[in-house]
DNA sequence: ACCATTCAGGTACGATGTACGCAAACGGAG
DNA sequence: CTCCGTTTGCGTACATCGTACCTGAATGGT
């Protein structure tokens, strides 16, 4: 009778250093992530295949598999290990707007390191201990508070829904002005590409026109703009928390 | 000198009858569009591949090139076709909670029917005609209520967000169970794969725990659950609608 | 009746994930 | 040292994908 199959990598660690007979190890499966991690930076996840990341070892494509059971596993690893940057206390401070906001940040500036992972992270339900980690903070920030778990669960989600659209937005502009080759900055002032100003020009849109041109906030630096619709969330939790004296 | 190649399917409209030499076209954008729906709904999205979807017509696979550019633009025009699902008034009825409860109830009941929809969505930047319309209509209920475009647009993208990982998640479960072959009621209580249970009798994890343990909406039907996670981000958005009496 | 034009779709190419199997490396037992 | 069971390295091979190209059939205007 054979093992269940894992459900998921978490549940399949890395083969152990051992004392037995045969041939040691010639990689790791840290060692590989890391290089998918570097071919993803710089190339785009679609560049990240099993061919692409051996031949950049050195080695062949089959031989990630002694480390790996598939391809969609190594991108789960790459996710974790990229959450795994994200610095925070051990416990949250108890100051739950400032711990939020910590997320928040910290999360946006992985996501922007990694343009691939906002991406990965929201096709994809995966729960490496890294990612666990961070969401045990975020829920902690808010624990203590008079909340019960539901509440809590939710808020956090909200903020994660936040941060990750947020995220994508800005890093679709980033690669919008790549590619038409614009500065960021000019890029959004003239804006748009012809489809979007056809939409305008079409007069069948006036709200959605009016948000691409008469927004305020379209024209501050990123960071700052991140952090207005951040503060919008942060106060919509805040209603909820009869302790919190700021409003 | 060329012409710039568009910039999206939106802008590329299918060839218009006319009466000219050459043979007459025996399928059109919208019946390919359409076979490729019911593909995605019946075997997931992965299925609708060009060969596919052309023998499911009764032709061969690059027929539906004299149709579609690539494939990726078959992907915005099913997203499109099933936007097109969503029955919203003319305009907006001025009670802007009310309003945006539907949006988001039409959006989740849309996404529910077609379990590809959400994860093509948010996995892809692209601007319908019909998502615009829903855009449009959702940007309308907070319009006239003393909010400036800036925040309008940030409410209602954080109103998407929630609908869109809200119904995600149902998604998942959804699928979840099916694997599983258990129905998703006694699923949903008995709960969570052994990659979950690991995490949670691990102990070090004690929020996320909670979450999944001590949950009262975890219970409740999908639709009520929803209803209450949205009501909470309507609650928020409410906070700065200051000719609001309700709060 | 002819012809320029348009569509149908077969063939073919490069790329992908990965199953399979064999040879090479290794440590322990004799 | 010698042999042997075990484990790794990786070449070969296959199914499947999007799609470039091309030939032949259909069509309506001249």
């Amino acid at each position: 009778m054979p093992d269940e199959k894992p459900t998921s990598i978490w549940m399949l660690p890395e083969r152990q250093e051992r004392s037995g007979p045969g041939r040691r190890p010639g990689y790791s499966r840290e060692q590989i992530t890391q290089t998918a991690v570097q071919v993803a930076d710089a190339e785009g996840v679609e560049a990240t295949t099993m061919r692409r990341i051996a031949s950049e070892l050195g080695t062949g494509a089959m031989s990630l598999y002694r480390y790996v059971p598939k391809r969609d596993d190594l991108l789960d690893l790459m996710i974790d290990m990229v959450m795994g940057e994200i610095e925070l206390p051990d416990r949250p401070s108890g100051d739950w707007r400032s711990d939020l906001s910590l997320v928040a940040h910290q999360t946006r500036a992985a996501g922007l390191r990694h343009p691939w992972l906002i991406t990965l992270l929201t096709s994809r339900p995966t729960l490496g201990p890294h990612l666990l980690r961070v969401h045990e903070f975020a829920l902690g920030a808010l624990d203590r508070l008079g909340l019960d778990i539901d509440d809590i669960s939710s808020f956090v989600g909200m903020l994660n829904d936040y941060v990750y659209s947020a995220t994508r937005r800005e890093i679709g502009w980033l690669e919008e002005a790549r590619r038409t080759g614009l500065d960021p900055e000019r890029w959004k002032r003239d804006y748009i590409g012809p489809y979007v100003r056809q939409i305008v020009e079409s007069g069948a849109y006036p709200l959605f026109t009016r948000s691409v041109l008469e927004s305020r906030t379209a024209h501050l630096p990123p960071a700052e703009r991140f952090q207005y619709g951040l503060d919008r969330l942060l106060d919509g939790i805040g209603v909820h928390i009869t302790s919190d004296i700021s409003r």
